[in-house]
DNA sequence: ATCAATATCGAATGATCGGTCGGAATAAAA
DNA sequence: TTTTATTCCGACCGATCATTCGATATTGAT
């Protein structure tokens, strides 16, 4: 009954991991099924056995490499429970990420595809998924502010600062790797939002002795 | 000597600008030459009497459109010398623009030109462009410390400030368009990131009282 | 060894792409 | 009116695109 034992799902995984290379490479729409196939290192037809179309190949990809990278998140903020370090923690993976061309060359390719208005529905997972970070970041916040390593005032403003900080991280991130790498130090940029943001939110109790995880 | 009265250099360039809203709606890479001459209101054949290929259109249309962008930009800035009022007024139409989808899906066709490597010599005139705005904020920014407006230690770190503030501009300009504009209001954010910059950089001097331009 | 289900692929399809070319239409100059 | 320079475009080109399908291997079960 199953003379070849291939796990088709698991098969259809490896192809969409294997094929974002390429898209990181040429872009979702510029990359031609021939190409993927290359790269992915079967025949163009073997691809169809698995993905109704190339949109469906797209999107699998996106979808794989999208958990890794939260799963990768998730993971290095459990390792503290200060919300300060957790903030140094959240820029550092961030930027370590947008050093990579490769990601920011498959976010971009994202960004396109999202922009175009036929596809809004298709993308509703990648909204979720920014909604998850979204909580991540506010969860933090939330945390500062009532173990008091946070100033209260700021709870009214958590949403503002939440979004305007997932906003700089992506257009920070754009600017370096369109403007190049030479323009300015991605690292120094960051930790200089990061360090302006603090001085506004820390309390001042806090501010004067380094970071305490008690109340 | 010349039969039919066409200028030659204008035609090229409302041909350009004509093709502007179709590369908005589907990307520079998506609309095909069919479809841009369609837009145009010329046969496929005419643009190429005019443009060698479809790469020196797009760069036609660009510069055109950039450089409408900027002169709007600059008239608006020199009818105040108030660097606190210019960088309201460098928000305030940030935001204007951003607010326009079609300015958006330009923005980020550009973008993704941008981003393919083969080009990254084409795009040197975006570059100068960016180094123009950001020419401009750091002009605001010192002169509002010499008027004493901005605090004198500012100094140092406006380097850092501008890249930035136009990090975040694009950053938030693209979660916009992006997310929704249901997710945010974009004034909202743009005005918080603001208020939250004057607060650090203003002088405690002029902090107390509204906006002055004396020293 | 045979069978049957499955995985893979070679080859072809119609559509569409960017780009070309020669001539019809136009209108100032003669 | 004829000439001539110029604008414009219909028709076509080869290349490439996503996608299909029937044939060929492959291999567990019998």
């Amino acid at each position: 009954m199953t003379p070849k034992i291939v796990d088709r799902a698991t098969r259809k995984k490896d192809i969409a991991q294997r094929s974002l290379s390429l898209f990181a490479e040429r872009g979702f729409e510029a990359a031609s099924m021939s190409q993927i196939a290359e790269a992915v290192g079967v025949k163009k037809a073997t691809i169809y056995d698995y993905f109704a179309n190339k949109d469906e190949l797209v999107m699998e990809a996106l979808k794989v490499w999208f958990e890794q990278l939260l799963e990768g998140m998730e993971l290095l903020l459990a390792g503290t429970t200060d919300p300060i370090e957790q903030l140094h923690i959240f820029i550092d993976s961030s930027c370590a990420a947008m050093e990579e061309t490769f990601a920011m060359q498959l976010t971009l390719s994202v960004t396109q595809l999202m922009a175009k208005e036929e596809n809004v529905e298709k993308f509703q997972f990648a909204r979720a998924l920014l909604a998850r970070i979204r909580k991540m970041f506010e969860g933090i916040m939330l945390e500062g502010i009532s173990r008091g390593v946070f100033r209260t005032e700021c709870a009214r403003d958590v949403d503002k600062i939440t979004v305007n900080f997932l906003a700089y991280l992506d257009g920070i991130g754009l600017h370096y790797y369109l403007f190049g790498h030479d323009a300015f130090d991605l690292k120094t940029q960051m930790d200089f939002y990061l360090e302006r943001l603090l001085s506004q939110i820390v309390s001042e109790s806090v501010e004067a002795r380094p970071a305490d995880t008690t109340t």
